[in-house]
DNA sequence: GCTTGACCTGAACTGCACTCCAGCACGTAG
DNA sequence: CTACGTGCTGGAGTGCAGTTCAGGTCAAGC
């Protein structure tokens, strides 16, 4: 497939899969007439990348994962060590957010009260 | 107390400190001698202003909040609303992490398998 | 054969959130 | 009163992750 084509199915722009190849989060595939033609399996290894961004890990990171991929099975351990701080990382922000989102709902209930409070002022201004 | 103070208190650096007041996310506090010095509470709103960042909210959309906190009660609802769309972005934020924590189990159960594998093939190369 | 839309390159630009710097002012301990 | 640590300002610089652009080339349909 062309790069449009995979433009779309991935969701990341034209330019983003030409930046991704540039810093070598993916191999460079065929040309043909100078244009890039896509494996199908390009879509699974962006999806993978996109995930490991989703868990917050930067594209140099990411390059090194890359990296080892292309190297083959001898990177393997590092490889799972990787993903596994990765994981532990995941674990730790949901827990981060997971105090943030009970802190907004500490706040989101006080502002409840103030807007009562608010309105019963209003009425009494009203029935002056 | 003065900002390298409030810096070691809050964790933010004096010139985060400075750049915050100068984008309007922290009030301009009284000067003494052109020094600047701080209330203690300003250590209880950079707290909260932390835990907005951590929830992913821009600064530029704290900014807004900090500009109607300073307007008074009458923003109590817009701010409780502005809260409400951040706690659910929290959540939505969660569930996306907790997605991506299942895949990367799957990945490294996975990687457990080849390395199992890998040595096995090592044995056997050993053994000829 | 020609048009039109997709694709190509290298380089410059963007936005966000800081961070650093030069050159100067303040204030407290000795 | 002097030294030195802390603070001040405006402006420039940084790092990350793209995005945009100019000036072309390619190919599929008519």
């Amino acid at each position: 497939m062309k790069i449009g084509r995979l433009s779309e199915l991935t969701g990341l722009s034209i330019d983003t899969l030409r930046y991704y190849e540039k810093i070598g989060l993916i191999d460079p595939p065929f040309r043909k007439g100078g244009h890039r033609l896509y494996d199908p399996d390009a879509v699974r290894w962006i999806d993978f990348l996109k995930a490991l961004k989703a868990t917050g890990m930067s594209l140099d990171d990411m390059k090194r994962y890359a990296l080892m991929r292309r190297k083959g099975n001898a990177t393997a351990a590092n490889r799972r060590v990787m993903l596994e701080s990765q994981h532990a990382l995941v674990l730790k922000r949901i827990e981060e957010l997971n105090t943030c989102a009970a802190l907004l709902e500490y706040k989101i209930a006080n502002y409840h009260d103030i807007e009562a409070k608010n309105e019963l002022d209003d009425k009494k201004r009203f029935a002056r």
